[in-house]
DNA sequence: CAAGTAGAAGAGTAAAAACTCCTTTATTAC
DNA sequence: GTAATAAAGGAGTTTTTACTCTTCTACTTG
């Protein structure tokens, strides 16, 4: 559905945000720790979407990643959109370039469908909303 | 969504079943052309789904691929099960191996709705259903 | 202002996915 | 039964994605 390195960014961001609630900034190490990742690799991915600006970071010691209050207002759908482009919203089922509504694939019209559905799903979900029962222990974000 | 393996797959498989309706089997140089794909590698796909059972083939003159009747009911889940496994239809959308109702990632429920409707819509999907908007030139299988 | 911490940047390696080529085997038509 | 045809099989290569390593730069604290 999408790929590794945008689950690795999710699972990032959703982290970053439950520690930003308490105005804490978060390292690559702790990050990596928390995530299950590769550290270099979930750096490299943080350092793009820190330039991308759905995070924020701070250099030297007491620095690491954190949210703003705009921040915790992205959706799940932005870091898709920053890491894997947009081709999992609008792109043909069947990976028809031209395919549209005037130039189907047989599946056209069932794609539509499904994809507008993921869409509203991620645009929906923010990055804000999950502190509470990652808090609690209710949600994972690793293993 | 799907592997681009997969995406050939279904595209050659919704085209022999239009040539099948007739009772016409097809070579993998007149597959190629009508999906636009590279040649050898259909080749190795459609090699890969006789194999699985998903379309029968006849070697020699005359040869080439085709589908019976019990064919025309395999859906686009059936081909994108043989090709990419089961991961798009109960994977966690995060890419955690453990996460499931009594250990969810956070956007576990949310992915577990849209995942049963990417399954319905392609179980749903029978090979067989679109030879007619084939066709009829309504519906394409390339560019 | 020195020392240490932590992210940024660039270049490089490893693994997986996409794609090719060549040889063999089966089938049909003459 | 020979020649032509078309799929099967196996062993590559290329490209993309995933992942690593090393050096540099900025910042904070004592």
């Amino acid at each position: 559905m999408v790929s590794k390195t945008c689950e690795y960014a999710i699972r990032a961001m959703l982290f970053v945000a439950q520690k930003s609630k308490t105005a804490t900034k978060v390292g690559v190490k702790q990050i990596a720790k928390a995530i299950d990742s590769p550290e270099p690799f979930i750096a490299k991915i943080l350092q793009d979407l820190v330039k991308k600006g759905l995070v924020l970071s701070a250099k030297g010691p007491t620095g690491g990643f954190y949210l703003d209050n705009a921040g915790f207002k992205k959706s799940l759908a932005d870091i898709v959109n920053a890491i894997d482009g947009d081709k999992l919203f609008t792109g043909c089922g069947l990976g028809l370039k031209s395919c549209s509504a005037k130039m189907p694939c047989p599946v056209h019209d069932e794609f539509v469908v499904v994809r507008k559905h993921i869409k509203a799903m991620m645009q929906n979900a923010k990055l804000g909303d999950y502190n509470t029962s990652l808090e609690l222990g209710e949600k994972y974000l690793k293993r």
